[in-house]
DNA sequence: AATGAATGAGATTTCATTCAT
DNA sequence: GATGAATGAAATCTCATTCAT
């Protein structure tokens, strides 16, 4: 319309507020997750999140959106880097075992994700399409029902980091997914 | 004055309070669970949910209290009629697919309860109780690492199934039990 | 269910509210009524006026029905009065130009009332059943139509109150309602 | 520098926001009419609204000036025709009962003005003025008395419809004026 | 022993207005 | 001349908790 074009003064503000969220949501969980919290981990006013968000529902959406895409990636890299099954079991162990990707953050965030979604519409399609982004990489590796039952360790596991003490025993997980690699198909 | 003694004139009152504590939960999640709607799913006065307990968190405490009860019970009952490793075996396909163990409102319910647990002491105690009841039940059959690896997979599929569509293959499920009781040790 | 019948520590309170509310709406209009000064106006914490009512929507209706209550009751009883057509019409005089029915107080609340009535179902209802009492209360002395002119007369007449200087010349006014008395029919 | 001549991009938009807030006030009443509607009915940037005019109250008087002016013009224009007092008074029924006077945006718009009115004494002053030139227009064919009755129906019987169902008799309502136009003086 | 009326703290949300560009 | 990103103030509303009875 020939006015000036506008630029947002801080670009990365939508993403430093997903992101604080986040934190705000490992820290605390999504009961007793609010704006206020949030705005003042990002640093930002209060009147900031509802301006680039409809509401408290679609921020978190948001959030756990931005958390499933970076998961997923990992996730992927991970699997893709392996040339033969042994290399995929392996990188299966180093994912549930690792401290890269299942720390204490991302493990409480998972489990955040899954029981909002069971109340989100929003939210459980991203799980849904987690799932398949997942099986997927799986399968370039193992069997159909193979990649299910590997998939059920991947989310299992981290479940037990949360109440157990220490990361699991990497020789265990590893004999587990090779002897459903071999025998499961 | 002297031995009047007084009786509770609704003796199951906390009782139907925390089962109405467990159908908000898993009807709206733990955020979006407050006093009133309790106090109206279970029929009772709202004062009577802060006489009874000393606050929302430990009422949900007690709450899961009962549903980690109720659900160790199962399972310890599935798993004790069990008479050789093979009909284990059978007893945690049955757990992981069966109707009954995880009908949609208990699957719900345990991630809510993973999800509370993190961030409240009390209810982190009862998951690793819960645990170790479980793996308790399954050593009677399986070695150790296999245990934790079988425990991970009734974890972890449950969660699947709240976001695929239909319960898991049955023979699927079978064939990973058997692998890992088989081939982990 | 046994316990001890629980009585207001307030029980004007509820009236006081609508009240306040009418106040504040006729020193504010309902654009700038606000819960914060109607809670201020009556005496009451903010908190007070979520307890009692829905919203400031179903808050705002029950003040006008108090309001329409009072006045469709002062109305009759106006008419009632009157033994013939003509001490109707003196009566109908009085309505338009006396201070007390049509207070600079109650002329801005109608015309609020009208005015919200536009857009809230509940209060357009309150406004046919205002409307109908009034024909009601007329209909003993004037014909059919009549009666609905001589309304329109006292509809109209304290709308001009509300922007000329001072109340109606009565003469005017009795002239106008005998007119249409004698000649509408 | 020197001769260049700034002139607006958009000459008529200054009218198309007027419009649009009435169309807003019309819709949602003055409470519920906010910037952000106006800026969205209108088509136009936010930041214009307030770049034009001064704040929301001076927005809603100009656009409560645009109003009264084009339904001041229709009014005179009705009467003028008229040459002799029957016909003033059939004028006066077409106004009341004619869908095009009082459309059912113009009945709503005018009694928002009526209440806005009350609380700003700008367009109490516009008021004021229509009353005014009403009066006028009036006075060309009645009595001085007669004019101010015969107002007061022109504004009293518009409320009606807006609660009634459909328009107002006209045989009624032509009855009314004449009795007003013949017995008042 | 039990209750529901009451409230204050804080949550979400709306919005007029400002201002850098 | 014009804009839309940004914000602070305040509005509505929710709710755990208190407490007189």
């Amino acid at each position: 319309m020939g006015g000036t074009r506008r630029v947002p003064n801080d670009p990365r503000r939508r993403e430093r507020i997903l992101d604080a969220a986040l934190d705000v949501i490992a820290a605390n969980g999504v009961h007793r997750t609010t704006h206020r919290r949030i705005a003042e981990r990002a640093g930002v006013p209060l009147g900031s999140l509802t301006y680039y968000f409809g509401g408290l529902d679609e921020l978190l959406e948001q959030a756990f959106a931005r958390l499933s895409e970076h998961m997923s990636q990992w996730y992927q890299a991970a699997l893709d880097g392996a040339r033969d099954q042994d290399e995929a079991c392996e990188a299966v162990a180093d994912l549930i075992c690792g401290q890269e990707y299942v720390s204490s953050r991302e493990t409480v965030l998972i489990i955040e994700m899954y029981s909002y979604a069971q109340h989100s519409p929003g939210v459980a399609a991203l799980g849904r399409q987690w799932l398949l982004r997942s099986r997927n990489s799986l399968s370039a590796h193992f069997s159909e029902p193979a990649c299910r039952a590997i998939d059920a360790l991947i989310e299992g596991w981290p479940i037990h980091r949360a109440f157990d003490e220490g990361p699991p025993d990497r020789a265990t997980v590893l004999a587990a997914v090779r002897a459903i690699a071999r025998h499961v198909r």
